[in-house]
DNA sequence: AAGATGATTGAGCAACTGCTCAACTAATGT
DNA sequence: ACATTAGTTGAGCAGTTGCTCAATCATCTT
């Protein structure tokens, strides 16, 4: 009955809210992939490539060049956005041309961004 | 005038492409914070947390309850939930309530999650 | 005032991340 | 065949992250 006292040093408070939510909640799977999905996003350096992949489709090269990296950096980077599905590829020759797998990253992307805009502009006001 | 060959290693393929998406691509300091955004985001126990408190207004000992984690774990995160503007929070007596911010952040939540769900059934059918 | 309890905090440690470097593959051109 | 160039990869290192533990704060109860 006591499934509270493994950890958690309190006294249950909420305890109806708390089954409440465990029942509703996603596989605990699901999350960790949600997870992952934003952890791929978290990073400036693959943020910057998804950004440019979204306007353009360019190679390893154009994103060193653009971004003032190594190609071996950048490529490294690619690797984890291939493998998150977030990008795809096409080689011709020896180039190897990456853009963006998905139009759904696009629009987190953007509502991501409209979120810090807005962020910043109530920032700005600081006083109601 | 050459403005590439600072650390790349390569001549530059599609000049007018990069020059273009250069133009275009948000102030660095916007891309750091939007990473910065989907990097609170990445983390399984954050998520968890971000989820159950999308569902019902919860107390950290309830969190560390339902995620079976210590209250100082839970803690350490909500202030990085907190300090990201994702959650808010009220005082009652000795018990601090815990809610989501802001419901854009909710939508960038669900959009994710519908992602990786399509991104499951399409791995499920295999073949087209 | 003292004790109990919810919550926060800082130090410290193990695990993870992102870059560099060097080695490598693959395709092109001579 | 050989050199060149686009790209990938693995090892290694510095910096970061997420948890634990102990100490502390804040509020309620007695």
């Amino acid at each position: 009955m006591n499934k509270k006292d493994i950890v958690c040093d309190c006294s249950v408070i909420h305890g109806d809210n708390v089954e409440e939510v465990r029942k509703k909640m996603p596989k605990e799977e699901e999350l960790y992939e949600l997870a992952d999905f934003f952890k791929v996003l978290g990073d400036s350096t693959r943020v910057k490539i998804m950004w440019a992949l979204d306007m353009e489709e360019l190679c390893v090269c154009d994103l060193a060049v653009l971004l003032n990296m190594t190609k071996s950096a950048i490529s490294h980077q690619l690797r984890a956005l291939r493998e998150a599905r977030l990008v795809k590829f096409r080689k011709d020759g020896k180039v190897v041309y990456y853009s963006l797998a998905d139009h759904h990253v696009r629009q987190v992307f953007e509502m991501g961004y409209q979120h810090i805009k807005e962020e910043r502009e109530n920032n700005n006001e600081e006083n109601i």
